[in-house]
DNA sequence: CTGAAAGCGCTTACAG
DNA sequence: CTGAAAGCGCTTACAG
């Protein structure tokens, strides 16, 4: 049916083991027999199987790719580098929307160990939970494995995390020299990142507004949600005059949010996203936003990840600086 | 190295075509023997490998699926439903940004029939090209292949079409009952889809504003370029009151520059735009805009490689109609 | 109900 | 420079 390198050893009057060196660009083989063979090869349009190459070499060429959902703009950035640069380098990506029920991970991390993939990219803070913990101590307790912000503690384990903590609390800062008397964090989902995002905040306020009690709230996802989140929080609490939101989505949610209320932007309550989404500069009025460089943490992935591969010692824990966009949501700052 | 079919036989006792049927779940094996082989399975954590075993079956449950670019919203929606229903029946997707140049598409291609998948997914109509027709007739001849929003004829390709050119008709006749005197058309990149959309709006003037000179250009993709032409739009054509821009992305940067014209949105110029993305109802004012219905183009794209891998028969070409959905960015139309 | 044997398509020492 | 042979980990008739 297939074409093989013996139905092409047979044509060349050659044995298979010339031809596997030729189709592998091997040496120790006359010149000419090489491009007689080199000839058949194409001429019948011959491609190597991988999966029997990949039996007696033991190596797959793949690499797993793990996130909650795959429409996520934020983690569609990053797979994407991560993914440009893993085909340059000859490998293939399987990419699995696992969701967010930390059950049906382990299904995941067993699939792909059955298809001997040779290093797993975690895309998301979500995945630093004791069930892949666990999962990867089960199922690929020797394969490099990279957390995109996030990290546990496993001997194949390996994150880059970048320092939204640090960020949102600059955000604060920035918050307060702007004027901002009643600065509000409003967060979706608890995961991971989320946690050290609203820790930032609590920081901030520490730091910058002392005195000051914090006011942070969780909501559902959701645009719904966030607008019933936004209205509740300013019926609440009138004087709020600046929101951090936990992502741009919710940010560009709450703009609207605020429209509704007649409430200006960034007159009377001031705007700060985290992700520097592409949308971040389309908005009216365009939004102010912590850009915790997924770019970096991303390419940073896959170079760890190649360096691994290659036997190579990298950094288990790996922090990324994170900057603040300023744009339109937010007032000037005064100048220090 | 890694715990093999083998290796349990001989704890077992039995053989290894033994293990492998208990493995499969095949009948004919002894209860007992059943049991003391799936405990053995379970303790040392037993995972086939899929390699060794698509190697004898010729199979390997790998489905290949082709995009130019993974950050692309608009298909990005559809890859998650089309990842979720295959990986719920057992196969694996890998993914590749296969970018804009043709000449790259060919690699992709080749690595595909390498690794022996069973059916590959095309995102997008700009893959109704030549190229690819060629380079899917030389490397995956008789491989099931369905093309989301495109069509070519060959006996292995199904396409499943969303009828863009009618809708945006369409959108021209909502334009034409909201009162609108000069509509123009915005689009970028010449795709396939593009230019259906293109004529579409030709075949809406043609119906709706007869005798009115018909208004289209193509732009570079990009914000900046988006901004840039609708400057250039409406400086030549002060009396353009109404854009249809060939994708939500385009039209959200539209509504942008239309407020930085101080234009209001719809009084001034309402605005259209393609996909019906998840943030239309989020922009300021709300986007009337298209839906192509991509849920279900993908959905019926899954069901198709589904069926053609049971040897089913299915259409070779399928349409799928459009629908607009009217929002704040364009005027209430007239009573019948 | 069970096992020996062949074979999937390839690579890799080893011997010549 | 070349080939015969073994083996990667599995499945599948076939014979018992």
């Amino acid at each position: 049916m297939q074409i093989t390198i013996y139905d092409i050893a047979r044509m060349a009057n050659v044995s298979a083991s010339t031809v596997s060196r030729v189709v592998n660009n091997k040496p120790n083989v006359n010149p000419k027999t090489r491009a007689r063979i080199l000839k058949l090869l194409a001429e019948h349009n011959y491609v190597p199987n991988e999966a029997a190459r990949g039996l007696v070499t033991q190596n797959s060429h793949m690499i797993g790719i793990l996130l909650t959902d795959i429409r996520t703009t934020h983690h569609t950035q990053g797979v994407y580098y991560i993914e440009q640069e893993l085909s340059r380098h000859g490998y293939s990506c399987i990419i699995h929307n696992t969701g967010r029920d930390e059950q049906n991970w382990v299904h995941y991390i067993q699939e792909l160990r059955q298809r001997k993939v040779e290093a797993l990219i975690l895309m998301g803070s979500i995945y630093q939970s004791d069930t892949m913990k666990e999962a990867i101590a089960l199922y690929l307790p020797d394969l490099p494995v990279v957390i995109c912000n996030g990290y546990f503690s496993a001997p194949n384990v390996y994150g880059i995390v970048s320092d939204e903590q640090g960020g949102v609390m600059e955000c604060t800062g920035l918050l307060q020299r702007t004027g901002c008397r009643r600065p509000a964090f409003l967060m979706s989902r608890s995961t991971p990142s989320n946690e050290l995002k609203k820790q930032g905040y609590l920081d901030g306020m520490g730091r910058y507004f002392p005195g000051l009690a914090p006011l942070a709230r969780e909501i559902e996802p959701g645009a719904e949600s966030t607008i019933a989140g936004t209205r509740a929080l300013l019926g609440e609490h009138p004087d709020v005059d600046g929101i951090i939101f936990s992502d741009d989505n919710m940010a560009m949610v709450g703009l609207r949010a605020l429209v509704d209320l007649d409430k200006r932007v960034p007159e009377d309550v001031q705007v700060i996203g985290i992700n520097n989404a592409p949308f971040s500069s389309l908005t009216i009025p365009s939004l102010t936003s912590l850009d915790n460089m997924l770019y970096d943490v991303s390419m940073t992935a896959v170079r760890h990840v190649l360096a691994l591969l290659l036997g190579q010692r990298v950094s288990k824990k790996m922090f990324i600086s994170t900057e603040v966009v300023v744009r339109a949501s937010t007032l000037p700052q005064a100048a220090y």
